[in-house]
DNA sequence: TCACATTTAATTGTTCGCAATTGAATGTGC
DNA sequence: GCACATTCAATTGCGAACAATTAAATGTGA
């Protein structure tokens, strides 16, 4: 009897993978993102951080890591790129100098106008509807959390 | 009257965005993964390569990339790291030179049986039932593949 | 057959993402 | 007040990810 397919395998079939479903998820959003973005100059993880600083200004590196789950050395050389572009400015804290606080500039804020148009546009490309998209989005954010419970232990 | 939230900004809240929802789940996977993988010697890119050529040995890099979403930028040093771990053995075909085929090694097909503990434990570490993350993943994929339509378009 | 387009990997350059380390500033216990 | 640990950002090194280009092999039409 040759065997095709093992129900042993089944485990290791790539179909048969959340994560490879949410990682390749996440590179068709990132295509998607791509041709909308570049009109603004920025890239996904920029988008991003200007998303959390669009929220709240002023704040520490750190603060943008926690919400975006990214470290220094991720976040560094990227905002040091937002600043290259105009769009934020970093300044160490004076009540405590170990801190870099983050700004938006004039052109900071004024990107947030152009950037209305983006959401609409992955609403369209997903093809799909809002309350639809909104229950996805809440498993998918229970499972993460879940998933980071598991990791500080 | 203090606008401390505008509804018209509801689009760009973090928390709204489901694309941030699978990106961040993303790197939640990727987290929990990690440990696992460094027992393999593998990262999580190199793992789904492997769960690829586990499933269909001798494939040419392009077969690979289709079912993985990758390009040879990404593969081609990826498949290099896996050659110099004697994992896999890349060989230009002879019926068609412009193909590398990419076959595992005796060592690359040892490396399944000790992969068969990841799948346990990553199910585990989600603390959700079978049933439940086929169905997320249905819908993932179901997501991912109307994104992936409109990129090709 | 010969010019031309297509296919396939490889290469180059830029940007993430993270582990590990460094160094400066701050906080704590004694 | 002083040794010590902690916090925070920056840095270094490695491995993706992708756009754009290159180069070789193959296919196609006149």
């Amino acid at each position: 009897m040759p065997r095709k397919t093992s129900a042993a395998d089944a485990p290791l079939r790539l179909d048969n993978q959340i994560c490879f479903a949410v990682y390749s998820a996440a590179h068709a959003f990132n295509r998607v993102y791509k041709p909308l973005l570049d009109r603004l100059g920025l890239t996904y993880p920029q988008y991003l951080v200007m998303l959390v600083l669009w929220e709240r200004d002023d704040v520490p590196v750190k603060d943008i890591g926690e919400r975006l789950f990214l470290d220094s050395g991720t976040l560094t050389p990227l905002l040091k790129r937002l600043e290259a572009a105009h769009l934020v400015k970093r300044t160490r804290s004076s009540e405590d100098e170990r801190q870099v606080l983050i700004a938006l500039t004039a052109q900071g804020h004024a990107l947030k106008e152009k950037a209305r148009a983006v959401p609409q546009s992955i609403l369209a490309a997903s093809d799909c509807s809002v309350s639809e998209l909104v229950a996805m989005k809440d498993e998918i954010v229970a499972l993460r959390d879940r998933l980071n419970a598991v990791i500080g232990e």
